[in-house]
RNA sequence: GCCCCAGUAGCUCAGUGGAUAGAGCAGCAGCCUUCUAAGCUGUUUGUCGGAGGUUCGAGUCCUCUCUGGGGCGCCA
């Protein structure tokens, strides 16, 4: 809020300046107002001067002064100074930094939406083999508070989870075929599904569908009751979706083999038997182009080639059957068509996906070629020796040039990395001893167990939950990140999702207490109006998650904003009968962080203890 | 071979192209008759892996390179 303030008197005076023909243009640019490092350098730092200087046609200490000079009059600084190579310096007035706690409210912490998508984010989507694991833990924390921030920024978001039902899925096919063998007492196929909750699910088919019921029945049964449990363990985690779609539906309806039509007819797809892959160098040029003949035919290719893919993928099988590709062209025909259509689709896949970006943005591509949503541009006709061997004509390679560029920015592909489990300092395995895949519910009941022992079961599940997702969110979602199970489940003050929350818990107990109305007042302490200025920066930090998906930002920032608070809360005492005004005004300080942190940890989907 | 990620204090990591690179932990020294000590205060710590380049200015952007982790199926 403060820096908007400020953002907006340097635009002011940059504009007054051109009108008075003191510079030649209205505009320097972006104005960004940042943190001084050091307190001699003032509150905020603008760096308008340097980075406008060319525009200007001034020197930038020379043009500095100039702005200086003009926002001199404002009774909103102390002091303005120019330093260094150019930067202007502000020193704000407490008074001035006093007024925005009035301004505080759930609605004013939020930015001010620039612009307002239709975002369908599609994340966690694992196969309906099994529940949640720790490893799909990251990218459901992640998912889920990238859609609360996108939200918060104004955007309206669709929460969507793929369930991988097909029948063409060779792994779930494997998934029935282990339990149809334990329910006949075979032993399970090579590679087939061996945790004990494979054992239940059986147990439970034995009674529900019987012993001799059909692999296609069982697989049926088995997806549905692996759906209900990831479900219900996401629900758990505090996450929640607005649409589950099943990809076999897609089938059921005909769009399969609809679009595998389209995609014939519109050549970018064909049974030749070649696949084409392509020999890239460094930076993604293609070096040149490989055919490579297929010995059999009856394989149906997509050429996702022509979009930027390595290599061309199959869409039906030589035995008939079709493969996720082909239903995945469907679902984000789907996704882009519905009613209610998506300006933009974000995917959330794991560090093993990292090779799928560029197939699904040649999904893209294709769908949107098939679809004749693409208009080709008339362009240079001439073929290169590399493009010839991928395109039929100029036309064709310029079309799917455009094809590919759209594709690039209607789908964005957000891939979280690996996160390792240490116990003790030492890697902790993945798996339980006895073969079973460590899960998330797991984790979270684990984590509860060490935080509440004599908690109701709800409250055990809440305080793992949030643990457990603080942890996931610390580090940049782009990053390999040591998730830290001895600190996870140590209840000490190392433990720093507890600095947060008791940071919320004292501003309670403060409330509680407190026999007077708050009201905003004059505040001339440093703690106080380092306090102020930290509550009210939770807009920009909210805004520049969602424009770069960065959300563990929100995670320092929920620290750092404990952080003021606990200095604040130690150098200036809140309730004194003897300071009628001095109470109500901090009493208003404490409403205001409450509500920062209350939307921050909302973001993050960690709960806000009124007591600990 | 190609792709993704990482390399910053003893450890774990922040770090909007800006000024003298910051936190937490660990270590040491303090603060509870006072609103929750799960807190606070002080103190020590750097060839930002290396080499070029772009820029008025690079930990940040580009190129190359070294080291480590992960990925490149008619599996999803």
């Amino acid at each position: 809020m403060i820096r908007e303030a400020l953002a907006v008197k340097v635009a002011n005076v940059v504009s007054n300046m051109h009108a008075k023909g003191k510079i030649p243009v209205a505009s320097l640019g972006p104005i960004e107002i940042a943190d001084t490092k050091q307190p001699e350098h003032g509150d905020f730092a603008c760096n308008i001067a340097m980075a406008g200087s060319k525009l200007a046609g001034m020197n930038p200490r020379a043009l500095g002064e100039l702005i200086a000079g003009e926002l001199a009059g404002d009774e909103a600084f102390e002091s303005i100074e120019v330093a260094g190579p150019g930067f202007i310096n502000f020193r704000l007035r407490n008074t001035y930094v006093s007024n925005f706690v009035t301004l505080v409210s759930r609605t004013s912490l939020l930015p001010t939406p620039l612009s307002r998508q239709k975002i369908n984010v599609e994340f966690v989507s694992v196969n309906p083999n099994g529940p949640i694991t720790i490893g799909s833990g990251r990218g459901a924390a992640y998912g889920s508070t990238l859609c609360n921030v996108l939200e918060a920024a104004g955007h309206q978001v669709h929460r969507e989870y793929y369930v991988n039902d097909g029948v063409n899925s060779e792994q779930m096919r494997l998934f029935a075929e282990s339990i149809k063998a334990i329910l006949e007492g075979q032993p399970v196929p090579d590679n087939g599904y061996k945790g004990d909750y494979v054992q239940n699910v059986a147990e439970i088919l034995r009674t529900d569908v019987g012993p001799d019921a059909g692999l296609d029945t069982l697989k049926a049964h088995a997806e549905r009751l692996m759906v209900a449990k990831q479900r219900e363990d996401l629900h758990a985690f505090g996450v929640s979706f607005d649409t589950w779609f099943s990809e076999q539906s897609l089938h059921d309806g005909g769009e399969v083999e609809a679009e595998v039509t389209a995609l014939l007819n519109s050549g970018i797809a064909d049974s030749e038997p070649v696949r084409v892959k392509l020999k890239l160098a460094k930076g993604g040029k293609v070096e040149s182009v490989e055919q490579e003949p297929q010995d059999e035919g009856g394989t149906l290719w997509l050429r996702s080639t022509k979009f930027g893919d390595d290599m061309d993928r199959v869409l039906r099988r030589r035995d008939g059957r079709l493969t996720y590709i082909a239903s995945d062209i469907a679902y984000h025909k789907d996704k882009f068509n519905r009613p209610h259509h998506a300006d933009k689709l974000i995917t959330v896949l794991g560090p093993d996906h990292h090779g799928y970006i560029g197939r699904l943005q040649a999904v893209v591509a294709a769908m949107l070629i098939a679809d004749g949503q693409v208009e080709g541009r008339p362009g240079n006709t001439q073929l290169s020796e590399t493009d010839a061997q991928l395109f039929r004509s100029g036309m064709e390679r310029d079309l799917c040039l455009a094809a590919t560029e759209l594709a690039r920015k209607m789908l964005d592909v957000q891939i979280f990395q690996l996160v390792r489990f240490l116990k003790d300092g030492k890697p902790a395995p993945m798996r339980k001893r006895d073969g079973n895949i460590f899960a998330l519910i797991d984790l979270i009941n684990e984590i509860g167990e060490k935080m509440r022992p004599e908690g109701m079961p709800e409250e055990k599940q809440q305080a793992g939950s949030d643990v457990a997702r603080f942890f996931y969110l610390m580090r940049s979602h782009d990053t390999t990140f040591d998730f830290d199970l001895s600190l996870a489940e140590t209840k000490s003050d190392d433990n720093p999702v507890f600095y947060v929350q008791y940071a919320h818990a004292r501003i309670s107990s403060i409330l509680r207490k407190a026999e007077l109305e708050p009201k905003a007042g004059e505040y001339t302490e440093r703690p106080e109006t380092e306090l102020i200025k930290k509550v009210v920066d939770l807009p920009n930090e909210i805004r520049r998650c969602a424009e770069d998906y960065g959300v563990h930002r929100l995670v320092t920032y929920s620290i750092e904003l404990a952080r003021a608070f606990h200095h604040f809360y130690n150098e200036c005492r809140v309730i004194d009968p003897e300071n009628i005004a001095t109470t109500q005004s901090r009493l208003a300080l404490c409403q205001v962080t409450q509500i920062a942190l209350q939307t921050t940890l909302g973001l993050l989907g960690v709960s806000a203890p009124e007591a600990m």
